[in-house]
DNA sequence: GTCTATATAGGGATAGAC
DNA sequence: GTCTATCCCTATATAGAC
């Protein structure tokens, strides 16, 4: 189980770099050490079963330390900054989703990476208000924030410096509403339980 | 000749939206019309000579319609946006060069994108910095607009909503410094020669 | 469970008729 | 120049030994 668990995390690690319609079979077996009869043990569906679970876990990774704070912490924001940029190892590694949305996709697949995209839109969305934007600054901020990211990468990626990433980020959440007026002035004490937990592939 | 730059138009539209490396001869005798004869005639190199060929006119209309006109044009700016506006087909089309940057490609291929990057980014900066903004100011949106272009796309293609991409160029564009002081409060009279010639691809 | 060997299909590229 | 037939390789997936 554990077992499986690290082999995914590895299947998402190769999938990110090389993409998943042009990993074969033979960078698999390479990336996790596993023969063809061991892999489609654990995948009985072969390649379209592992990327369903690298975006299983994506998907949890992401729900647990960005969305579900965005959605309901105060400190929502931060946390998504934090996660995010070490996610994406401040732009070193590339975007999994975003990656294979531009990859030739069945229909199913396609719908389930929109609505990654819109889960992420609408947390942010919820965040942006709580934080006193209007609805309309809020929709435009959140929509503008996950283009951000994508093109921080992308761009990051092409040119060859990671740092773009970190611009990009840094750029658009400078343009968000400060903290709400009634908020506490003093800062939480560092809490090491809230700090994002490390990102799902090593 | 211009059958010859047909071909290479069709190959650039199958690319932008299959990828290249997920692109099979058959998919090319599919789009072009032409069997492996006369595709192996017109590119003896095979794929990578027919991608160089797109590169090449991808890189020919940029130059005229956007980088030149940066470089040189008052109106540079103004025209990059409905050129790129009209090349993206306001997001309904993704970028060749970014969506193949995405994939695995050879040192030689990645250096050639990076450098189709850095002509925009450069020629942007110019403009900016003509139009008075400060040298850190222009660096920083001609970066952010590229990214923004980049994020639009594959956020709108993601979502399968073409507007996110207008929207995200016009966020950027809003924040350029406004036309110099000096400027003729005159706007110029539309000539035609100067709108965007049509995009490589039909 | 994990391996090796193999089946079957599809990839890119080539040969040669026309 | 363009087509069809074919070569050779690699792809995914499976079978069966251990």
């Amino acid at each position: 189980m554990a077992d499986r668990a690290a082999v995914v995390r590895r299947l998402g690690e190769l999938f990110r770099e090389r993409g998943y319609a042009t990993s074969s079979l033979a960078d698999v077996t390479a990336a996790t050490g596993l023969g063809r009869g061991s892999l489609y043990h654990l995948f009985p569906d072969g390649k379209p079963q592992m990327l369903a679970a690298v975006l299983d876990d994506v998907d949890a990774w992401f729900e647990r330390e960005v969305f579900a704070p965005l959605r309901d912490d105060g400190d929502g924001i931060e946390r998504m900054v934090d996660a995010v940029d070490a996610y994406f190892r401040s732009g070193g590694r590339l975007c999994l989703v975003g990656r294979v949305a531009l990859e030739p996709v069945d229909d199913v697949l396609a719908r389930r990476l929109a609505a990654w995209f819109d889960r992420w839109r609408v947390a942010l969305d919820v965040a942006l208000r709580a934080r006193g934007a209007t609805a309309d600054d809020a929709a435009d901020l959140a929509e503008e924030t996950l283009a951000a990211v994508q093109g921080g990468l992308v761009l990051a990626h092409a040119t060859g410096d990671p740092a773009v990433f970190g611009r990009a980020l840094r750029r658009v959440v400078g343009r968000y509403p400060r903290r709400p007026s009634r908020s506490s002035r003093i800062p939480a004490p560092p809490a090491a339980a809230t700090s994002p937990a490390a990102p799902p592939t090593t």
